[in-house]
DNA sequence: ATAAATGATACCACAATAGTATCATTTGTC
DNA sequence: GACAAATGATACTATTGTGGTATCATTTAT
């Protein structure tokens, strides 16, 4: 099992290259470096846009630029976006709500690791990471 | 995103339930208490069975119960018997080794929370939680 | 002998992951 | 204006993982 997806380490890695440039960087260009299928760099970069994150610059000489501070972007913002929400601890018990929530010991010890991942994932940003 | 299956789950509230009972306890009886799918309980059970944390009693008047003392069955194994190895931190970049290895930032950054939530599953355990 | 239990195994449906492909639109350059 | 170079939008596909079901074989208490 993977905590992290190949599209959130895509986008990880396109945002640490592009963070690096003043100037736009296209697709191709990441593509060439990263060595990730050209489509699907495409699509990672067009979510990121979407996000606002990046920001996009169509035609010739266009490119993706960083619309946001290296600094504010989060590793866990990333994988939300590409991943959902992530929890440990969401209960199988009983479709609807558990009956016995607040008083499962299990879900209150996972809650509070959850808690601490979160935490820590949230102190690494891409600034951090280049 | 689940950090916990299904089949986890009830692998865990079916180890609490049985742990609390001294006799053998039946895929019926826990189907019962439980609510979970007869089929899949039984396949569950017998994954435990193989991986030695339960002992099981064929014919009539068998069922399941414990091999180990549950304050050490731990939480961080049986995920790993049913959602594989648990990794934050592996490396998409070219197929086998990567060569950025151990100048990594993020991926060290990851290694650590990945130890310390390790670290903290491994505290949980079946005893912990009845 | 029979019924009650698990063992082994094969199968199936659905969702998520990991892409691919194509047409439309924008824009700088000749 | 024509054209090429870029992204936008969207739809499709293939593979794997999740969440099961079903069936026949084997063991064992009564
Ligand atoms: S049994 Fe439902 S939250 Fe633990
Ligand atoms: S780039 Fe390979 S481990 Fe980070």
């Amino acid at each position: 099992m993977k905590l992290i997806t190949r599209n959130t380490d895509y986008a990880l890695r396109a945002l640490c290259y592009i963070s690096k440039h003043k100037t736009v960087v296209t697709v191709d260009e990441l593509v060439e470096k990263l060595g990730v299928p050209h489509s699907f760099m495409r699509k990672i970069l067009q979510q990121l846009n979407k996000k606002e994150i990046l920001s996009s610059f169509k035609g010739q000489g266009g490119g993706f630029k960083l619309k946001i501070p290296p600094a504010r972007i989060y590793v866990i913002g990333i994988m939300r976006i590409f991943q959902g929400q992530i929890e440990l601890s969401s209960c199988f018990l009983k479709k609807d709500v558990c009956p016995n929530k607040g008083k499962c010991a299990l879900r209150k010890k996972l809650r509070l690791i959850e808690k601490n991942m979160f935490m820590r994932l949230k102190r690494i940003t891409i600034a951090s990471l280049v």
